[in-house]
This record gives C-alpha cells, sequence and structure tokens, in this order.
DNA sequence: GGACAACCGTGAACACCGTAAACTCGAAAA
DNA sequence: TTTTCGAGTTTACGGTGTTCACGGTTGTCC
C-alpha cells in the first residue's frame, strides 16, 4: 500500500488553507495599495472572486482578519531584519546590529502603511491582543544581538540601586522567563533604552512628526546610528 | 445710539461658532468613550439633535473635521504641558523639563485614544496635512525648554563634524526660521534625540508594545525622566 | 456503496456609514 | 418690503460589517 506522499492532511483541510493563505495574502495588497480603509471584506472577497459573509468561515470578524495580516507583516519585517542581520555574517556584532536598525527603517519608510498598521493598532492596550507571535519575535532578535554584544563588549550599565524597585522585579522576572542567562537588570533597561530611540526615530519619522524640523530624515538617522554604534564600539554606555 | 455690547460680530455669526465648538466638543466625547469607529458624521449629529449633511454646512468632509478635532486634542495636550511646567515657577530648568515630560506621558496613558488619533493618523506622511497649529506648538513648548536649560547649564555636544552634512544644513535652516538664537547644531541634535526618546517611550506603552516585557510602565518611565534629568544637572550630555 | 454529518459558499437582509442634490424656512440685507 | 442667503432637512446612492437560512460538496462511517 502506497502511502498518500507529501499530503499529510485531508484534500479539504489543504484548499482550506490555501484559501485562507489567499485571503490574507489579498488582506496584505489591499493595505499596501489603498491604505487601511481599502481592506474590507466586500473588497477581499470581490477580488478573489467571493462574497463577503464566506470569509466569516476563516475569521471570527474583521478585526480578527486584521490582526492576522498584521501578525503576517511583523512576519515579513521580521525576515528583513534577519536577511539585514545575516548579510555579512563575518561582520562585527556591532555591525550586524546597526544593518538590522537601518533595516528596520528603510521596511518602515517603505511599508509606511503596514507599519501604521502593526504599531498603531486600534489601542492593542485596550482591548489586550497585542501579543501576537511574530510581534514578540521582533523584540526577540533585536534583544538576541543585544546580548551577542553585550557578551562580546560589555559597557557600563546602571547599578540594581539606581533603577526604580518596581523596575527592577519587572525586568527580572522577565529575564527569568525569556532567558536563564545571569545578566544585570542594568543591561536589559539599557536593551529598551536603544530599542526606545529606534522606534521613536522610526516612528516619528513615519507618522510624519519629524517634517516640520528634518524633511529627510536620513541623514538624522544615520547620524544616531553612527553615533551609538560608535559609543558601543568604544566600550562607552550608549 | 447705543452701541450693541460685547457683540462684536453678527448675531449668526455667533450662533454658526457656538454649533460649530458644539460639534467639535462633540466629536471630542464621541472619540473619547467609543474610540475613532465611533465618531460618525450620523453619531454627532444624532447626539445634538441634528442630521448629518447639516454638518457639511461647517467641515467639509469627515476627514477634516477629524482633523479638527487632532488639532483641539493638541491644544489640550499642550494646554496640560503648560500647566505642568508652570506648576512651580521657581523650580529648577531641569525639574520643570521633567514636569512637562511626565506630563506628557500621564496625559498619553490617560487619553490613550486621544493620543492615538493624534500621533497615529492616518498616515499624514501620505497626505500631508500635518502641521496643524497645535501640533507645531507642541514641539515649540518642548524646544523653548530646552533652550532655556541650554542657556542655563549648557553641555557638550557633537561637533559640526560628527553631523551627516545634510541633516547640518537641515537643522540650520530650521533653527534660522523658528529662532534666530545662535545656538550650536549638535545641540538641536540633542534635543531631538531627547524628543526622540520621550515619544518612543510613551507611544510604546500607549500602543501596548511594551507589556510584554513591562506591563507597569510607569517605574521605567521614572527611572529614564531621573536618569537624563541626573545627566542634565551634572552637565552631562544626556 | 449509501447514509450522514461537517463544511464551504451564496443570497437576502439589517443596520450602519459618508456623501450629494434638491428643497424648506427663517433671518439678514437691499 | 422684497430679495438674498445660509442653516438644516429629506431623500437617495453606494458602501460597510454582520447575521441567517439555504444549497452543494466533501469526508466519514456503517
Amino acid at each position: 500500500m502506497i502511502a498518500p506522499l507529501r499530503q499529510p492532511e485531508n484534500r479539504r483541510d489543504r484548499v482550506r488553507a490555501a484559501t485562507l493563505a489567499e485571503i490574507r495574502q489579498t488582506a496584505r495588497r489591499l493595505l499596501i495599495d489603498r491604505g487601511e480603509q481599502g481592506v474590507s471584506l466586500r473588497a477581499i472577497a470581490r477580488e478573489m472572486g467571493m462574497t463577503a459573509p464566506a470569509l466569516y468561515r476563516y475569521f471570527a470578524n474583521h478585526g480578527d482578519l486584521l490582526t492576522t495580516v498584521a501578525d503576517d507583516i511583523f512576519g515579513d519585517l521580521v525576515a528583513a531584519l534577519v536577511a539585514a542581520r545575516d548579510a555579512d555574517p563575518d561582520a562585527d556584532v556591532v555591525d550586524r546590529l546597526a544593518a538590522a536598525a537601518r533595516a528596520f527603517r528603510q521596511w518602515a519608510v517603505e511599508h509606511p502603511r503596514e507599519f501604521a498598521a502593526v504599531f498603531a493598532r486600534p489601542l492593542p492596550s485596550l482591548t489586550g491582543d497585542c501579543d501576537t507571535p511574530n510581534s514578540q519575535q521582533l523584540s526577540r532578535l533585536f534583544f538576541e544581538l543585544f546580548l551577542e554584544l553585550w557578551q562580546a563588549r560589555p559597557f557600563p550599565v546602571p547599578a540594581d540601586g539606581e533603577l526604580a524597585p518596581a523596575l527592577l522585579v519587572q525586568l527580572r522576572s522577565w529575564a527569568e522567563e525569556t532567558i536563564g542567562l545571569p545578566i544585570p537588570v542594568g543591561a536589559l533597561y539599557a536593551f529598551f533604552a536603544l530599542w526606545i530611540r529606534l522606534y521613536g526615530l522610526v516612528a516619528l519619522e513615519v507618522f510624519g512628526h519629524l517634517q516640520y524640523a528634518v524633511p529627510d530624515v536620513q541623514p538624522l538617522f544615520d547620524t544616531a546610528v553612527a553615533e551609538l554604534a560608535g559609543r558601543l564600539r568604544a566600550g562607552e554606555r550608549p
């Protein structure tokens, strides 16, 4: 008896997975070239030769679909960052970190609508649906790079006493959950300080809040990355 | 002949201004307690005992109304910051700057939907309608505080040679437009570095992108402000 | 092979939405 | 007093998310 090759699932399950993928991809395309307004259930269905209610066989509601698409976008973003990080595997840790940071900005600038859809979701802090799998992977990627950096070229970080006690316990428990590695809590603080600067600069640019002073943010970004990289290389605190 | 007291305008103009204010205020309330989705022309009109098309006498379209409301929100935010800055007029510049920063975060945390509506507009970088009057005032407020700080306690800033040339000319022309004061371009760079950190931290918190590691951001924020204030007070570079 | 259940997709319907055009009516202007 | 003008209504069009009842199709089990 010949086992069914490469068809681990039902035929029906396969076509279901296929149309599900097509839905996500179609929604993605609509988001890119018509904006968040343009990705409506009817538009997706129309684009696929279906009717809108059929989509409810795949998603509980419109918001669920958008959340899934957002996670797909995160996946693409992470993939772009991984590619940038590994473009030159022999490079310095600092260079690889800087490359990832540059890739983050470049992706954001080239995909502003996706960036907005992902980083300014309709208030996940109110709805609570923030921890999609790939969003975790993004910070994980940067954090792994940071860990590598820290082990290769440690730099002075605030002592535990300089951090608010409540912050100390939060960072400690987070470190225990994600890594077993013993690392000073001050280093975690330094990581978030770096991430905050990267995100802040990119978000301000994409949302247009720097245009009034710096119409072209590229040189500002380059200067900031160069400054931080220089400090890291010199063993100073970024 | 008795001049009409305290009625500088037409009667009609006055009632127009009144209903216009009521529209903005109603939209604002709807935004606060139903989210951006809930502030529809029909809902506003219903709330005011009108019909939706009447609103077109006051705004060109739905987007214009939202933009106006966003500017109103900016106005409130600026007012809150001014109040915080001037709460203790005898305080140190560093303390007043820190107070304004704290007020910024507190306002954002207490008004997440307004913060999102204002700081994650539907891609102003694509539509171009970014420079509402009050949004300018926000950065102006922080910049004025920074200028005062710089004059009271200057600190080392990057030399012109350390900045990308393209950044140099942008910052120089911006400084000439907004202030005549001769200030090193490196100081402007330092200002934006500070603003980027403040915005990045607050936006990450409000958009829920720190919850996975730091469920309560307050101590992280306090630590960051304390660290920067300490450095500024010591005449170090923040 | 046939019966049965699970599932996918459709069509119609409901309650909304932004927006346009024609219209009424009261108040300001002539 | 007559005319003009502007605020607001009614009606209508096309769009939206979502529900529900209904056919086919497909997989499963006897």
